[in-house]
DNA sequence: TACCAGGAAACAC
DNA sequence: GTGTTTCATGGT
């Protein structure tokens, strides 16, 4: 546990003597696209349908627009709270190099995010930069999300398969997403179609045609141990190495993913002195290196070199 | 204007 | 299996 205990709080929840919990660095640390500062030390994002507010008082995090059960139910979970990162820290920093990077984003926590957005997502991160996935996302979920009213203003959940299956890729290009529309049309009916075969597989015998497609459903995708989970990914048009890596990550609780993007590949060359190793090389080199905390490593290597710009000659 | 952004698919070998 | 080329789009 990385806090003591709950206390009421004006229509929300402060977490009281909580360890490891840096908003800046859990939303700006590139694992979400949901969550946007509202003022300094205070972030508001959508998640499940629900608007909510994190906002940082000293060395007291408040949750904003949550009961306790709902904090129990979901929110424990989706930021982790359950983990000790100081252990990982402790761990991690043992190598000299990682070092200076767990320190530059101490208060990074990998949260458990929904799979089908973060499959739609990363999706559309490809060859991407992280204020336009942002847009796309946001534009998405106003178009087939579920609106919420929150503080006078109007959100948009991101919407649920059947709801995005509503969308043509004529409609999908139309948001900007360019070459990666086709992807997430058939990603999204491969996924809604597997949703549907769920359902029907419980009052009837399905076909081996469908018993093939059902393996695209995500619960039975997230339930496979790392390597078949990795490769089951890869069938979704647009999901290659390291955006499955991503989606196991942060949406389906495994942490020994290493995802490899241009600036972990930096991170690499610049701190282990790496420079010509190719991408699922340096995912090896990563994984070999930092075993079941790859995860951890690989989101304190991307915040530091992202942030501070690390340059390789 | 060329290059870059949380890469993947198609293709060559 | 490993190494190139192409794929939209908008910002430097």
């Amino acid at each position: 546990m990385d806090y003591n205990h709950l206390e009421p709080s004006l229509g929300g929840l402060k977490l009281i003597g909580v360890r490891n919990f840096k908003p800046k660095h859990i939303f700006e640390c590139g694992q979400c696209f949901r969550w946007d500062m509202v003022k300094e030390g205070r972030y508001l994002g959508i998640v499940r349908g629900k608007v909510l507010e994190v906002s940082e008082e000293g060395s007291d995090i408040t949750l904003h627009n949550i009961t306790e059960e709902e904090f129990r139910d979901i929110f424990e979970y989706y930021f982790d709270l359950e983990r000790e990162y100081g252990l990982i820290k402790d761990e991690l920093s043992k190598d000299p190099l990682l070092k200076e990077s767990v320190e530059f984003g101490h208060g990074i926590r990998i949260l458990n995010q929904e799979p089908f957005e973060t499959l739609i997502s990363f999706i559309i991160s490809a060859n991407n930069g992280i204020p336009r996935i942002k847009a796309a996302v946001a534009k998405i979920s106003e178009q087939w999300g579920t609106p919420i009213s929150y503080n006078g203003s109007t959100y948009y959940a991101f919407p649920s398969p059947e709801q995005l299956s509503k969308a043509s890729e004529a409609d999908l290009r139309g948001i900007g997403i360019g070459f990666r529309a086709k992807y997430v049309h058939r990603t999204v009916r491969a996924v809604y179609e597997a949703e549907c075969l769920e359902r029907e597989s419980l009052s009837r015998k399905l076909s081996d045609d469908e018993a093939l497609s059902l393996e695209q459903s995500l619960d039975r995708i997230a339930s496979l141990p790392h390597k078949l989970c990795h490769n089951a990914l890869q069938c979704f048009e647009g999901v290659g190495p390291k955006v499955a890596d991503c989606i196991m990550l942060f949406s389906m609780g495994k942490q020994e993913a290493f995802p490899v993007d241009v600036w972990v590949k930096k991170a690499m060359s610049f701190f282990y002195k790496a420079p010509e190793m190719s991408l699922p090389k340096t995912r090896e080199f990563g994984q070999e290196k930092f075993g079941s905390l790859s995860g951890f490593a690989q989101q304190y290597l991307f915040y530091n070199a992202r942030e501070n710009k690390v340059k390789v000659e």
